[in-house]
DNA sequence: TATTGTTATACTCTATAACTATA
DNA sequence: TATAGTTATAGAGTATAACAATA
């Protein structure tokens, strides 16, 4: 049987989460942390409430990833300067530089994949997989509906 | 900031997540025990070591996905011919054909995301993504030695 | 001795429901 | 009355370690 192009995007994310996984074991970071921490370095400071709306995760479940974060330092609760039910969520100083490195590492690798494309298809693939991201997006909302 | 050919990929990667989670919420099938269905589907019975090693996961774990696969009808563990320490765990007959019906859909969706792709597109975006999984792939590889 | 699978234990991620404090 | 976050509870996935049965 032969290998779709979906087998090989289904193995393309398999493997991102592999890396990812083993890059970070020991750590203390996990997967659903280092996304909290990505959405923070990429929009900055916000509330659980907009955490939990920006993971597509339930506010309790913020609560839990934040205190695990909290505890180990990665991030701060700072009171929200008009809602005094709220907190603002934000990176430590420390933290941020690591996302920032970790950001600088993500365009090293996306350079590295393009590399690897022959030069006089680079512009087709580019045009192709955002095709077929918008594609499936519009599948994955249709069928929410 | 522009978006990177490996932040379309990562979002493709949390598209199917999505889809996949959407498509089988209710019916008891998880994304763990899935996999456990289509490695069965593809390769056939096999022992639960086996099972693990495809799966890349520890023994204990697969001992968990099957109990609950056997406790809900989808599996059965049977007698291994030659050594009376293992178990042959095999999808039973239902199942094996819902799995068909899977695999004929997933067909069809691979040909519905490259019908998204400009036929001029076509052949160096299939040649593109195999490189970047290939190169994905050894990088993971080295990475875990 | 080595291998197969299980029991025991623990941690993380996730969800729903009920509750408190504030808006 | 509605919203932000937490406490309580529960289930799934995962891991390590110790153990039984068999090879």
């Amino acid at each position: 049987m032969d290998v779709t192009l979906l087998d090989r995007l289904l193995q393309i994310g398999e493997l991102f989460q592999r890396d990812m996984a083993r890059a970070f074991a020991g750590t203390g970071f996990t997967p659903a942390r280092l996304r909290v921490l990505w959405v923070l370095q990429h929009d900055g400071a916000m509330t659980q409430q907009a955490l939990a709306a920006e993971l597509d995760v339930t506010p309790r479940n913020v609560s839990g990833l934040v205190d695990a974060l909290e505890a180990s330092g990665h991030v701060h609760r700072a009171p929200h300067p008009s809602d005094r039910r709220a907190v603002l969520v934000e990176l430590t100083p420390r933290t941020a530089r690591i996302m920032s490195r970790m950001q600088r590492e993500h365009a090293e690798l996306s350079a590295t994949l393009l590399d690897a494309v022959a030069p006089a298809d680079r512009a087709a693939v580019e045009r192709g997989i955002g095709a077929i991201a918008d594609r499936l997006a519009a599948l994955v909302e249709d069928a929410d509906a």
